[in-house]
DNA sequence: CTGTTAGCGCATTCAC
DNA sequence: GTGAATGCGCTAACAG
């Protein structure tokens, strides 16, 4: 059977209280006990019962990282990097996709609540009326929370963000000073606030420069690789821009895609600069230039500002802000002086 | 407070047993005073603590999927198609991310017990032998094992894999039917059984069509893209295949990187074909000619069958084979008469 | 059909 | 320094 605390104290032929201690670390204890208790616990092979444990309070270990989508390479490297740093502190992460529907999102946070989970780490935004009140629920109960990669909060909770306005600085920067001035953005449906912060850096570097900026060049997409085909392809049959602000490596990866099927060349035809540096644009041939976002800091952050607020080490919410960095690859040249 | 069986039993007039009895929807109740508790237990939003149930011996409704990396889009999409079905199913999903590191591996399994998680899914292969003794207590606990898209369960339990065999073979009939016979094949380390069947399928395939094995043409990596293109580019440079049968889409990939650096064409002047049919192959430019796994199928069985040991609905171990699929994108061509 | 009672394994006052 | 006793919230005999 099992060995309880019970087992142990029994062997070591002291109390249970005393057992307790020694693995809590917690009261007074004669160096000489806690030795021959830590021995027969060793020795048994004694494992504490995790939920006997938290039914009297003490914390459960477990967080959850709440994502839309853990097969989107973007969250499964965010999400990697989060359950390592989480693995090193001592936490083990519940996954919770909720492939964007809110009815899964409000049924999670119900079952988040019963789990007594440490933490939350929300790397989508919540939508959901219905979750809205659950989430208070959570919150009232000690129960920590944190965003990353998003920063439209309810309620009060530590937030780890990229700069996304100088992410889209950047990538406009980078093709104005290859000469580029038409230049198209294909973005989202344009609700996260990353994506609102990009376009707003976007608008920021060309002003700089004094290009106007042609609002038919912007196009929403849905985020998928066919939807960014499409629209990528339309644009393309439209217009006739020298480059392309896709607002992640997918819907880079897509405009590529539209590109090759019109005998366009990237880069010498066309320039395209992706967002996210996944492993997708080291994979995309041409390799992407793009806006790395710097996920493993970011999944590092979160995770240890939520320990911090676990262990009560802090009241005071916080919000960090990380830099993006341009990684250049061969997606992007030089305007051609007599391009299309 | 929170609000317990107790407050709710006072609430509702009757005792605690009764409100358990609806809980768990066990023994005999009128239907009256279900629907009694059933109200009050709505209106005071109450949600039974799992963990005093668990310790009681109820199940804990979580499992785990032990993987050696999250963040590599193949077990992101096989992570994500065992959560859906989970979910459904009434569990949570721990994730368990080994990193190929036999000591990550060992300290999960300890916590996995201290958890009394109801089952287990392994996505790797169990390699360390301290894991084993861990192992074999947790097997020994109730614990119910499961094992996929792998075939080296060292101790009874549900698998579930792809038949590789037939995807080596499918692979190489599609290579050969385009005229190719001067085939190379990229592969890992050797180790795993899906590399090994894909092997032998491959070698029936050729043996079938008389062709013989030139031994220099199969080339290991370390499975990463680096790696790949390295030993893909040796390749290239060496022999001259006319067509590659990469062991996954990240190899496939690499090969067409280093086809490109060449000025080799690819499918005019090589023909690559990869495995998996991951987002990489849609994503690949040309897209990619590769050996479909059912990803998803795979997840719904494993977690099927897993489900189906937790509660006890059978007791022998059953092993689902799923068949493969080719897709054929653009990736191989007929092989021209005057190539290479 | 319903209620009483005794644990499940552990943390935590209080005493000693 | 150490231990006995109590309760965390729930399930499962055992009685009615």
């Amino acid at each position: 059977m099992k060995t309880t605390i019970y087992d142990v104290a029994k062997a070591a032929g002291v109390s249970i209280t005393t057992v307790s201690r020694v693995i809590n670390n917690t009261g007074r204890i004669s160096e000489k006990t806690r030795q021959k208790v830590m021995n027969v616990m060793k020795e048994m092979a004694y494992t504490p019962n995790v939920h006997a444990a938290a039914l009297t309070g003490k914390r459960t270990n477990m967080i959850a990282l709440v994502t839309p989508d853990i097969s989107n390479p973007f969250y499964g490297e965010l999400a990697k990097s989060i359950e390592e740093r989480a693995d090193e502190l001592g936490f083990q992460m519940m996954i919770c996709s909720t492939d964007y529907d809110p009815k899964k999102e409000t049924k999670y946070f119900s079952v988040l609540k019963q789990k007594k989970v440490d933490g939350i780490i929300f790397a989508t935004g919540i939508e959901n009326h219905d979750s809205m009140s659950a989430l208070e629920e959570i919150a009232s109960e000690q129960i920590q929370l944190a965003m990353i990669s998003q920063d439209k909060a309810l309620l009060p909770m530590d937030i780890v963000v990229m700069d996304d306005v100088r992410g889209g600085y950047e990538a406009a920067k980078h093709l104005l000073s290859l000469g580029h001035t038409n230049i198209a953005c294909i973005v989202g449906d344009g609700s996260t606030t990353g994506e609102k912060n990009r376009i707003k850096g976007f608008r920021q570097a060309m002003e700089e420069a004094d290009v106007p900026i042609d609002k038919s060049l912007i196009v929403p997409t849905r985020f998928s690789l066919e939807s960014g085909k499409e629209e990528a392809g339309k644009l393309l049959d439209r217009n006739a821009p020298t480059a392309i602000f896709a607002f992640n490596d997918v819907l880079a990866c897509a405009a590529i895609q539209a590109a090759r099927i019109r005998g366009i060349k990237v880069p010498d035809d066309l320039s395209i600069i992706g967002f996210d540096n996944t492993i997708l644009a080291e994979m995309a041939a041409p390799p992407l230039t793009t806006v790395a976002q710097p996920i493993k800091d970011m999944g590092r952050s979160v995770i240890e500002l939520l320990a911090e607020a676990i262990e009560g080490k802090r009241k005071t919410k916080q919000k960090i802000v990380l830099p993006p960095e341009l990684m250049v690859r061969h997606s992007t040249s030089p305007l051609k002086p007599r391009a299309r």
